[in-house]
DNA sequence: GCTAAAACATGATAATTATCAGTTTACCAT
DNA sequence: ATGGTAAACTGATAATTATCATGTTTTAGC
């Protein structure tokens, strides 16, 4: 049996948080879940998009692809997150592709329950304005640092964004593990610079590393990296 | 004697034509305006807004300073556009600063007659929210432009982007003129890389430049520089 | 118009990062 | 458990970009 959105504690992390009861039944009988592989996409940039998804778990990377052939992470969006509401909501097909990081849970909620709700409920609009004012600030600050500083800053900056953002396992690995293409593709570098420096870092004792899995090991020292010594 | 927003034609191109009759007086009534020269600072990164800023005339760059000291630029906004709505809407103190990058006229609105109405009037916040998608996504292509094109394509790219925003004068010459400096930090590129990628441009005839001024004089080929030949 | 300051320009060099080519290791499906 | 495949790794080299030093031109203020 299919749980409810009424019932849904994701819901408490993301703008649906701020719906009438009556709005958020219809988004219960309306939505659909879905379960993805590691690896399955969400959606393709250029796609038009009949609705958002909402995540319940695992994580999606959010990438544009370039012309020279690489992928640009520009995102990851875990639990509660909304995916895909800005290309609805400016009604344009999907600027990026969405892909499963990992095993995933997601809901689809159809675009016609979403933008119902966002023409006659402020508190929803407000909500939502909030939080893509904070993905807003995110991009920029991201531009900043892509720009400004070295590939081995932003790989330690990398490090502790997984940290803060996904946690640790039990053993001191971190909870989210990506693939050492999709580190370069979330700091902007060619995967063999990322894994030099990753194995730099190892020998350094900044992080430990066992297969995929990956450690911080020395944040301060990570942290000086960041900040240039 | 002062102008009324509601006859104000700027409006037409931000969220406040979404406003009814009597919030717009009451923007109006508290509104003051501003004259800055060339290099002033409307805010700097960090300050507490009290209000956002409509330009009337003129452009704004919206910056922000990094620990090498090199300022990124993130965003030139013009007529029309409202700055420091995001920092407002987010309750935070601004992430960016914003310079008038020639003389510039804009008006101050007080932030609550924005908050109140954000709060009550689902058309203005559903239009902020749709110039806010809007700015997220082109967020977004700078990240993937940042860090998968050269310098020189990223610099290519801006003419054509100074172009299209901004248009050009009656000898051809871009309508907005930014130093190099300036260049070098929508690009994120030092001072002197971009001093000599323009020269050559000039050299090559894909522009060319008289001082200060600039202008485009084979657009194609500069395209074709963008796309990676 | 003159002058100081800022902006622009160029060369030499160093540092960073990408690319290519190849080897080893880890992981998944059978 | 094992073979095949993708990921991780390493070295050599090239390309890109930053930095520093210095000279020249332009601009803005008086």
């Amino acid at each position: 049996m299919e749980s409810r959105c009424e019932n849904c504690i994701i819901r408490q992390f993301n703008a649906l948080r701020a719906m009438s009861k009556e709005e958020l039944k219809k988004v219960s009988d309306s939505k659909t879940t879905k379960k993805l592989k590691k690896g399955e996409p969400l959606f393709e940039e250029g796609e038009k998009l009949n609705g958002v998804y909402c995540v319940r778990s695992g994580v999606s990377k959010l990438s544009k692809l370039s012309a020279n052939g690489k992928d640009q992470i520009v995102k990851l969006a875990s639990k509660g997150e909304v995916i895909g509401q800005r290309s609805v909501i400016a009604e344009e097909s999907a600027n990026l592709s969405a892909v499963a990081v990992n095993d995933m849970e997601v809901c689809f909620i159809p675009k016609e329950s979403i933008t119902n709700t966002l023409q006659v409920n402020p508190d929803f609009t407000l909500e939502v304005l909030r939080h893509m004012a904070h993905d807003l600030r995110e991009a920029d600050d991201v531009i900043v640092n892509i720009s400004q500083k070295t590939v081995k800053q932003r790989i330690a900056e990398a490090f502790l964004y997984l940290k803060n953002n996904f946690g640790e396992d039990e053993e001191g690995f971190l909870a989210l593990t990506l693939s050492r293409e999709d580190i370069s593709n979330v700091v902007g570098t060619a995967t063999e610079s990322a894994i030099r420096i990753i194995s730099d870092f190892k020998k350094q004792g900044l992080i430990n590393a066992s297969g995929k899995k990956l450690g911080i090991k020395n944040e301060r020292k990570l942290q000086e990296l960041v900040d240039g010594f």
